[in-house]
DNA sequence: CCGCAGGTTGACGTTTACGTAAACGTTGAC
DNA sequence: GTCAACGTTTACGTAAACGTCAACCTGCGG
Protein backbone atom coordinates (compact mmCIF):
# COMPACT_ATOMS: atom_id res chain seq x y z
CA UNK A 1 0.00 0.00 0.00
CA UNK A 2 3.01 2.26 0.47
CA UNK A 3 4.18 1.50 -2.82
CA UNK A 4 0.89 2.35 -4.18
CA UNK A 5 2.66 5.19 -6.80
CA UNK A 6 -1.09 5.77 -8.46
CA UNK A 7 -2.50 6.48 -4.63
CA UNK A 8 -3.31 10.48 -4.68
CA UNK A 9 -1.42 10.58 -1.49
CA UNK A 10 1.67 10.23 -3.35
CA UNK A 11 3.67 13.09 -3.65
CA UNK A 12 6.67 14.18 -6.30
CA UNK A 13 10.07 15.42 -5.87
CA UNK A 14 11.32 18.00 -8.17
CA UNK A 15 13.33 15.58 -10.41
CA UNK A 16 10.65 12.93 -10.49
CA UNK A 17 8.42 16.06 -12.82
CA UNK A 18 10.76 17.44 -14.59
CA UNK A 19 11.52 13.63 -15.60
CA UNK A 20 8.22 12.74 -16.36
CA UNK A 21 7.64 15.74 -18.12
CA UNK A 22 11.04 16.70 -19.44
CA UNK A 23 11.49 20.33 -17.64
CA UNK A 24 14.19 21.51 -15.83
CA UNK A 25 14.12 21.87 -11.92
CA UNK A 26 15.03 25.98 -13.15
CA UNK A 27 11.73 25.68 -14.70
CA UNK A 28 9.53 24.11 -11.83
CA UNK A 29 11.15 27.12 -9.91
CA UNK A 30 10.52 29.55 -12.19
CA UNK A 31 7.18 28.72 -12.77
CA UNK A 32 6.76 29.02 -8.66
CA UNK A 33 8.44 32.70 -8.54
CA UNK A 34 5.73 33.60 -11.24
CA UNK A 35 2.80 31.77 -9.15
CA UNK A 36 1.70 29.37 -11.03
CA UNK A 37 3.10 26.54 -8.56
CA UNK A 38 3.08 26.60 -4.76
CA UNK A 39 4.10 23.08 -3.97
CA UNK A 40 4.39 22.03 0.10
CA UNK A 41 7.62 22.26 1.89
CA UNK A 42 9.58 19.57 3.68
CA UNK A 43 11.86 21.25 5.37
CA UNK A 44 13.39 23.30 2.17
CA UNK A 45 12.68 20.49 -0.29
CA UNK A 46 9.30 21.15 -2.45
CA UNK A 47 7.00 18.52 -2.29
CA UNK A 48 5.02 18.30 -5.27
CA UNK A 49 1.24 16.78 -5.16
CA UNK A 50 -0.88 15.19 -7.74
CA UNK A 51 -2.91 18.34 -7.61
CA UNK A 52 0.80 20.67 -8.33
CA UNK A 53 1.08 18.13 -10.53
CA UNK A 54 -2.02 18.54 -12.90
CA UNK A 55 -1.28 21.68 -13.01
CA UNK A 56 2.01 21.22 -14.45
CA UNK A 57 0.61 19.56 -16.54
CA UNK A 58 -1.74 22.54 -17.64
CA UNK A 59 0.86 24.89 -17.53
CA UNK A 60 3.20 22.40 -20.38
CA UNK A 61 -0.26 22.29 -22.38
CA UNK A 62 -0.62 25.77 -22.05
CA UNK A 63 2.57 26.55 -23.38
CA UNK A 64 2.49 24.42 -26.55
CA UNK A 65 -0.71 25.91 -27.61
CA UNK A 66 1.64 28.96 -27.21
CA UNK A 67 -0.19 30.67 -24.36
CA UNK A 68 2.46 33.10 -22.57
CA UNK A 69 3.11 31.97 -18.65
CA UNK A 70 0.70 34.89 -17.27
CA UNK A 71 -2.00 33.97 -19.41
CA UNK A 72 -1.67 31.06 -18.28
CA UNK A 73 -1.48 32.07 -14.64
CA UNK A 74 -4.69 33.81 -15.40
CA UNK A 75 -6.42 30.54 -16.58
CA UNK A 76 -5.40 28.60 -13.23
CA UNK A 77 -6.02 31.54 -10.97
CA UNK A 78 -9.62 31.41 -11.92
CA UNK A 79 -9.89 27.71 -11.35
CA UNK A 80 -8.33 28.68 -7.81
CA UNK A 81 -10.62 31.08 -7.23
CA UNK A 82 -13.36 28.96 -7.54
CA UNK A 83 -16.75 30.30 -7.08
CA UNK A 84 -18.79 26.75 -8.60
CA UNK A 85 -16.46 26.30 -11.48
CA UNK A 86 -18.59 27.40 -14.28
CA UNK A 87 -17.79 31.28 -14.61
CA UNK A 88 -14.01 29.76 -14.54
CA UNK A 89 -14.72 27.69 -17.34
CA UNK A 90 -16.65 29.96 -19.14
CA UNK A 91 -12.98 32.51 -19.00
CA UNK A 92 -11.01 29.78 -19.76
CA UNK A 93 -13.10 28.80 -22.98
CA UNK A 94 -13.25 32.55 -24.20
CA UNK A 95 -8.97 32.93 -23.36
CA UNK A 96 -8.64 29.48 -25.32
CA UNK A 97 -11.03 31.15 -28.54
CA UNK A 98 -8.83 34.28 -28.22
CA UNK A 99 -5.76 31.87 -28.42
CA UNK A 100 -7.35 30.30 -31.18
CA UNK A 101 -8.08 33.26 -33.37
CA UNK A 102 -4.45 34.55 -32.60
CA UNK A 103 -3.32 31.06 -33.92
CA UNK A 104 -5.53 31.06 -37.20
CA UNK A 105 -4.29 35.08 -37.82
CA UNK A 106 -0.22 33.51 -37.29
CA UNK A 107 -1.24 30.45 -39.99
CA UNK A 108 -2.49 33.49 -42.19
CA UNK A 109 0.48 35.49 -41.90
CA UNK A 110 2.63 32.53 -42.38
CA UNK A 111 0.99 31.90 -45.28
CA UNK A 112 2.11 35.25 -46.66
CA UNK A 113 4.94 34.75 -46.08
CA UNK A 114 5.18 31.25 -47.95
CA UNK A 115 3.89 33.16 -50.97
CA UNK A 116 6.55 36.04 -50.44
CA UNK A 117 8.91 32.78 -49.96
CA UNK A 118 7.77 31.41 -53.08
CA UNK A 119 8.16 34.27 -55.35
CA UNK A 120 11.57 35.22 -54.27
CA UNK A 121 12.53 31.27 -54.64
CA UNK A 122 10.79 31.36 -58.19
CA UNK A 123 12.84 34.49 -58.74
CA UNK A 124 16.11 33.65 -57.90
CA UNK A 125 15.56 29.89 -59.50
CA UNK A 126 14.54 31.50 -62.76
CA UNK A 127 18.03 34.01 -63.14
CA UNK A 128 19.92 31.11 -61.91
CA UNK A 129 18.66 28.87 -64.94
CA UNK A 130 19.70 31.29 -67.16
CA UNK A 131 22.98 32.29 -65.72
CA UNK A 132 24.30 29.13 -64.00
CA UNK A 133 21.62 26.45 -64.47
CA UNK A 134 24.91 24.10 -62.95
CA UNK A 135 24.26 25.75 -59.46
CA UNK A 136 20.23 25.01 -59.10
CA UNK A 137 19.48 22.22 -56.62
CA UNK A 138 19.17 18.78 -57.07
CA UNK A 139 19.07 15.76 -55.32
CA UNK A 140 19.55 17.19 -52.11
CA UNK A 141 16.83 19.87 -52.24
CA UNK A 142 14.61 17.45 -54.35
CA UNK A 143 14.80 15.77 -50.99
CA UNK A 144 13.83 18.62 -49.26
CA UNK A 145 10.78 19.39 -51.72
CA UNK A 146 9.71 15.83 -51.74
CA UNK A 147 9.27 15.55 -47.85
CA UNK A 148 7.26 19.38 -48.12
CA UNK A 149 5.23 17.29 -50.60
CA UNK A 150 4.53 14.48 -47.80
CA UNK A 151 3.66 16.79 -45.28
CA UNK A 152 0.83 17.75 -47.84
CA UNK A 153 1.66 21.56 -46.99
CA UNK A 154 3.06 21.87 -50.66
CA UNK A 155 -0.43 22.08 -52.09
CA UNK A 156 -1.07 24.95 -50.64
CA UNK A 157 2.02 26.67 -50.93
CA UNK A 158 2.40 26.27 -54.64
CA UNK A 159 -0.47 27.31 -55.67
CA UNK A 160 -3.38 24.77 -53.71
CA UNK B 1 17.32 67.98 -63.95
CA UNK B 2 17.92 68.51 -60.20
CA UNK B 3 14.36 67.62 -59.23
CA UNK B 4 14.34 64.61 -60.64
CA UNK B 5 13.61 62.24 -57.94
CA UNK B 6 13.42 58.87 -59.69
CA UNK B 7 17.31 59.23 -61.15
CA UNK B 8 19.41 56.91 -59.27
CA UNK B 9 21.95 59.67 -58.14
CA UNK B 10 18.84 60.69 -55.83
CA UNK B 11 19.51 60.26 -52.33
CA UNK B 12 17.55 59.88 -49.38
CA UNK B 13 17.52 60.83 -45.64
CA UNK B 14 16.98 58.68 -42.30
CA UNK B 15 13.63 60.11 -42.54
CA UNK B 16 12.37 59.86 -45.85
CA UNK B 17 13.09 56.22 -45.97
CA UNK B 18 11.73 55.83 -42.35
CA UNK B 19 8.06 57.12 -44.20
CA UNK B 20 8.62 55.27 -46.87
CA UNK B 21 8.85 52.21 -45.31
CA UNK B 22 6.97 52.80 -41.97
CA UNK B 23 10.39 52.33 -39.77
CA UNK B 24 11.72 54.30 -37.03
CA UNK B 25 15.00 56.41 -37.07
CA UNK B 26 16.41 54.05 -34.41
CA UNK B 27 15.56 50.99 -36.56
CA UNK B 28 18.00 52.07 -38.92
CA UNK B 29 20.66 53.18 -37.15
CA UNK B 30 20.04 49.63 -35.38
CA UNK B 31 20.70 48.15 -38.67
CA UNK B 32 22.90 49.99 -39.48
CA UNK B 33 24.83 49.23 -36.00
CA UNK B 34 24.31 45.52 -36.84
CA UNK B 35 26.20 45.99 -40.48
CA UNK B 36 23.11 45.41 -42.25
CA UNK B 37 23.38 48.92 -43.57
CA UNK B 38 26.27 51.45 -43.65
CA UNK B 39 25.06 54.51 -45.69
CA UNK B 40 27.47 57.14 -46.56
CA UNK B 41 27.85 60.33 -44.22
CA UNK B 42 27.07 64.22 -45.00
CA UNK B 43 29.04 65.13 -41.91
CA UNK B 44 27.24 63.28 -39.22
CA UNK B 45 24.44 62.89 -41.34
CA UNK B 46 23.51 59.47 -42.55
CA UNK B 47 22.90 59.76 -46.55
CA UNK B 48 20.99 56.86 -48.26
CA UNK B 49 21.99 55.75 -51.69
CA UNK B 50 18.97 53.82 -53.99
CA UNK B 51 21.31 50.79 -52.99
CA UNK B 52 20.72 51.65 -49.74
CA UNK B 53 16.87 51.65 -50.32
CA UNK B 54 16.89 48.47 -51.69
CA UNK B 55 19.63 46.91 -48.77
CA UNK B 56 16.57 48.36 -46.66
CA UNK B 57 13.76 46.77 -48.97
CA UNK B 58 15.41 43.17 -48.38
CA UNK B 59 15.44 43.43 -44.93
CA UNK B 60 12.33 44.46 -44.31
CA UNK B 61 10.89 41.87 -46.74
CA UNK B 62 13.56 39.42 -44.89
CA UNK B 63 12.05 40.53 -41.82
CA UNK B 64 8.37 39.73 -42.93
CA UNK B 65 9.11 36.55 -43.54
CA UNK B 66 10.31 35.58 -40.02
CA UNK B 67 14.23 36.44 -40.57
CA UNK B 68 16.33 37.31 -37.94
CA UNK B 69 18.81 40.11 -38.60
CA UNK B 70 21.65 38.38 -37.78
CA UNK B 71 19.96 35.91 -40.97
CA UNK B 72 18.90 38.61 -43.33
CA UNK B 73 22.90 39.92 -42.56
CA UNK B 74 24.03 37.09 -44.05
CA UNK B 75 21.94 36.92 -46.73
CA UNK B 76 22.95 40.11 -47.71
CA UNK B 77 26.96 39.65 -47.05
CA UNK B 78 26.53 37.11 -49.61
CA UNK B 79 25.09 39.68 -52.33
CA UNK B 80 28.49 41.96 -51.14
CA UNK B 81 31.34 39.50 -51.42
CA UNK B 82 30.10 39.39 -55.05
CA UNK B 83 32.25 37.48 -57.57
CA UNK B 84 29.50 37.18 -60.16
CA UNK B 85 26.28 37.17 -57.98
CA UNK B 86 25.12 33.58 -58.85
CA UNK B 87 26.78 31.81 -56.18
CA UNK B 88 25.17 34.24 -54.17
CA UNK B 89 22.01 33.83 -55.60
CA UNK B 90 22.30 29.69 -54.92
CA UNK B 91 22.92 30.32 -51.16
CA UNK B 92 20.35 32.82 -50.75
CA UNK B 93 17.82 30.48 -52.30
CA UNK B 94 18.88 27.92 -50.11
CA UNK B 95 18.34 29.91 -47.21
CA UNK B 96 15.09 31.44 -48.56
CA UNK B 97 14.25 27.37 -48.53
CA UNK B 98 15.27 26.35 -45.45
CA UNK B 99 12.97 29.65 -43.92
CA UNK B 100 10.41 27.49 -46.12
CA UNK B 101 10.95 24.77 -44.18
CA UNK B 102 11.02 26.27 -40.87
CA UNK B 103 7.78 28.24 -41.37
CA UNK B 104 5.81 24.86 -42.86
CA UNK B 105 7.29 23.39 -39.70
CA UNK B 106 5.55 26.49 -38.04
CA UNK B 107 2.29 25.51 -39.80
CA UNK B 108 2.10 22.35 -38.19
CA UNK B 109 2.90 23.15 -34.88
CA UNK B 110 -0.03 25.48 -34.91
CA UNK B 111 -2.32 23.46 -36.50
CA UNK B 112 -0.87 21.03 -33.49
CA UNK B 113 -2.06 23.76 -31.42
CA UNK B 114 -5.33 24.43 -33.13
CA UNK B 115 -6.16 20.95 -32.56
CA UNK B 116 -5.29 20.78 -28.79
CA UNK B 117 -7.26 24.50 -28.11
CA UNK B 118 -10.42 22.97 -30.34
CA UNK B 119 -10.79 19.70 -28.22
CA UNK B 120 -10.09 21.78 -24.75
CA UNK B 121 -13.24 24.20 -26.13
CA UNK B 122 -15.10 21.18 -27.00
CA UNK B 123 -14.78 19.94 -23.56
CA UNK B 124 -15.30 23.30 -21.73
CA UNK B 125 -18.59 23.50 -23.76
CA UNK B 126 -19.69 20.52 -23.33
CA UNK B 127 -19.28 20.97 -19.68
CA UNK B 128 -20.67 24.39 -19.45
CA UNK B 129 -23.51 22.95 -21.72
CA UNK B 130 -24.69 20.45 -19.07
CA UNK B 131 -24.24 22.98 -16.14
CA UNK B 132 -24.53 26.49 -17.33
CA UNK B 133 -25.42 26.96 -20.87
CA UNK B 134 -26.72 30.42 -19.95
CA UNK B 135 -22.58 31.03 -19.77
CA UNK B 136 -22.07 29.93 -23.12
CA UNK B 137 -20.80 32.52 -26.04
CA UNK B 138 -23.33 34.49 -27.87
CA UNK B 139 -23.26 37.63 -30.05
CA UNK B 140 -21.20 39.66 -27.98
CA UNK B 141 -18.18 36.85 -28.08
CA UNK B 142 -18.67 36.72 -31.85
CA UNK B 143 -17.61 40.21 -31.52
CA UNK B 144 -14.88 39.98 -29.93
CA UNK B 145 -13.55 37.03 -31.52
CA UNK B 146 -13.86 38.98 -35.04
CA UNK B 147 -12.45 42.24 -32.95
CA UNK B 148 -9.71 40.01 -32.31
CA UNK B 149 -9.24 38.69 -35.88
CA UNK B 150 -8.99 42.62 -37.05
CA UNK B 151 -6.92 43.92 -34.45
CA UNK B 152 -4.37 41.19 -35.61
CA UNK B 153 -4.77 41.95 -39.77
CA UNK B 154 -3.71 45.34 -38.12
CA UNK B 155 -0.98 44.56 -35.88
CA UNK B 156 0.16 42.52 -38.80
CA UNK B 157 -0.02 45.67 -41.15
CA UNK B 158 1.33 48.18 -38.80
CA UNK B 159 4.63 45.83 -38.41
CA UNK B 160 3.83 44.65 -35.18
C1' DC C 1 35.23 11.82 8.36
C1' DC C 2 34.86 12.19 3.18
C1' DG C 3 32.62 12.91 -0.71
C1' DC C 4 28.92 12.62 -3.72
C1' DA C 5 24.25 13.19 -5.24
C1' DG C 6 20.55 15.96 -4.80
C1' DG C 7 18.18 19.76 -2.83
C1' DT C 8 17.97 25.02 -1.77
C1' DT C 9 18.27 30.32 -2.59
C1' DG C 10 19.86 34.38 -4.83
C1' DA C 11 21.55 36.87 -8.58
C1' DC C 12 23.36 37.85 -12.89
C1' DG C 13 23.57 36.42 -18.12
C1' DT C 14 21.31 35.48 -22.60
C1' DT C 15 18.67 36.65 -26.78
C1' DT C 16 16.01 39.91 -30.11
C1' DA C 17 14.77 44.22 -31.85
C1' DC C 18 14.36 47.94 -30.89
C1' DG C 19 12.15 52.15 -27.29
C1' DT C 20 13.39 55.85 -24.64
C1' DA C 21 15.73 59.32 -22.75
C1' DA C 22 19.85 62.56 -22.23
C1' DA C 23 22.68 65.79 -24.10
C1' DC C 24 24.29 67.93 -27.90
C1' DG C 25 24.89 70.08 -32.97
C1' DT C 26 22.82 72.28 -37.29
C1' DT C 27 19.71 74.79 -39.97
C1' DG C 28 15.91 77.71 -41.08
C1' DA C 29 11.93 80.68 -39.80
C1' DC C 30 10.46 84.44 -37.40
C1' DG D 1 18.36 85.82 -30.69
C1' DT D 2 15.89 82.01 -30.10
C1' DC D 3 12.65 78.47 -30.90
C1' DA D 4 11.40 74.41 -33.44
C1' DA D 5 12.53 70.64 -36.19
C1' DC D 6 15.65 67.72 -37.67
C1' DG D 7 19.95 65.24 -37.04
C1' DT D 8 23.71 62.96 -34.09
C1' DT D 9 25.86 59.83 -30.19
C1' DT D 10 25.91 56.99 -25.97
C1' DA D 11 23.69 54.20 -23.05
C1' DC D 12 20.24 52.11 -20.23
C1' DG D 13 15.39 49.75 -20.32
C1' DT D 14 12.15 46.16 -21.95
C1' DA D 15 9.94 41.55 -22.38
C1' DA D 16 10.09 36.15 -21.98
C1' DA D 17 11.72 32.21 -20.14
C1' DC D 18 14.67 30.36 -18.44
C1' DG D 19 20.39 29.07 -18.24
C1' DT D 20 24.22 29.32 -15.51
C1' DC D 21 26.90 30.08 -11.93
C1' DA D 22 27.95 30.49 -6.77
C1' DA D 23 27.55 29.07 -2.24
C1' DC D 24 25.24 26.56 0.84
C1' DC D 25 22.71 22.48 3.36
C1' DT D 26 21.75 17.45 3.96
C1' DG D 27 21.40 12.61 3.99
C1' DC D 28 23.89 8.41 2.96
C1' DG D 29 27.29 4.81 1.62
C1' DG D 30 31.91 3.66 2.52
Amino acid sequence: MLADLRRPERTFTIRQLCNEFKATPRALRFYEDKGLLCPAREGLNRVYSHKDRVRLQLILRGKRVGLSLSEIREILDLYDENDDGAAQMARSLKKFRERTAALEQQREDIDGALIELHQACARLEQRLAEIRPDLLPRAADYDQVLRARLDGHADAVLGK
